[in-house]
DNA sequence: CCTACCGATCGGTAGG
DNA sequence: CCTACCGATCGGTAGG
């Protein structure tokens, strides 16, 4: 059973994903709640607060979707895989969070924000790990530019809070973009040698 | 020479990119103009309208971009690689109209909100068309998943915004993705026959 | 959780 | 382009 707070940090990440935090006032969140706007701060401290706990729902369940991913270290293209998976699971299941992470975190103030931008770039470091493994093993082309195979698989999932729908199958969105990441769009026709 | 009204709308795309179009305030502008913010309404009607110039010049500058792509059809590829690079230059000479255009936008007020909204999938099918006539001509995989290529794309296109600085070289950046996208990131020893 | 209120700021206007 | 101002709303607080 969910309290109060935890009813208010989920009604913020649903008012800040959709009219961003700027354009969400403490009095939409008294309505969406049913109080008045003086109630609110019993259940938090101020808007920023909320904006703090909606960011960091998102760093977790982003890295907890990661920690998630098999260490099996002789199948380093299915790591990638199941990590491109577990994004999209965690944008379908929490589409809100996912986009106030993806793109309201730059209001966070200080030292927040500072610490939530070390936080991202650790997210994205795991990522570069990954496929700097699997190019080590063997897996990946030797010649791959690994730094823009990250970036441009980061920015498919970054992207992802645009046009996700709840209830998706996002297993199967994951292995779509696999697929294509893996082999490209380039017939074997025309590939080289 | 930029007429005031110009530096204006400039001085907007850049105070709407950086602390978003709610977080900034006509008081800002002005400040960013160096008058007081009365004297703001002898050149633009409202803020809003602002947002609909901003949003309007980051869809003239993506779409001209895409009419630049020559027009022959012998070579499909090279033309998804022209719009590749095209895009990535808009974002690098015009990254405050860019981000407006990319993540702002949705503070329009009806009708320019619908309008836009039809002008950005207008300007997405403009890239299905690319990659749909590449793979009619043959230039591309048979069993390619031509709507998870073109979102593919896209999300590469979109994403830009948040890391392109400005002077970047951006054909190389462009011809990057090109090469990842065409032949995957999986070597060619593993590649099925 | 409510009522009543705070000073500050919001976008915008009038008149010059 | 300025000064002076409008009513509305902002995030937040006091006292119950």
């Amino acid at each position: 059973m969910a309290t109060r707070r935890e009813e208010l940090v989920s009604v913020a990440a649903r008012l800040f994903a959709e009219r961003g935090y700027h354009g969400t006032s403490m009095a939409d969140l008294a309505e969406a709640m049913g109080v008045q706007k003086g109630s609110l701060y019993s259940l938090t401290g101020s808007k920023q607060e909320l904006l703090v706990l909606v960011t960091r729902e998102g760093a977790v369940a982003f890295h907890g979707a990661l920690d998630a991913v098999p260490e099996d270290d002789e199948a380093p293209l299915e790591r990638i895989r199941r990590a491109l998976r577990g994004h999209l699971a965690v944008v379908a299941a929490q589409v809100d969070a996912a986009t106030v992470f993806t793109r309201e975190w730059r209001f966070l103030e200080e030292p927040e924000r500072t610490a939530f931008r070390a936080e991202r770039r650790r997210y994205e470091e795991r990522w570069g790990d990954l496929l700097r493994e699997a190019a080590e093993r063997g897996a990946l082309r030797s010649d791959l530019d690994v730094p823009a195979a990250v970036l441009l698989v980061l920015s498919a999932a970054n992207w992802a809070y645009t046009w996700i729908r709840p209830g998706a199958d996002t297993d199967a969105l994951a292995d779509r973009f696999f697929v294509i990441l893996l082999d490209g769009v380039r017939g074997y026709a025309t590939r080289p040698a």
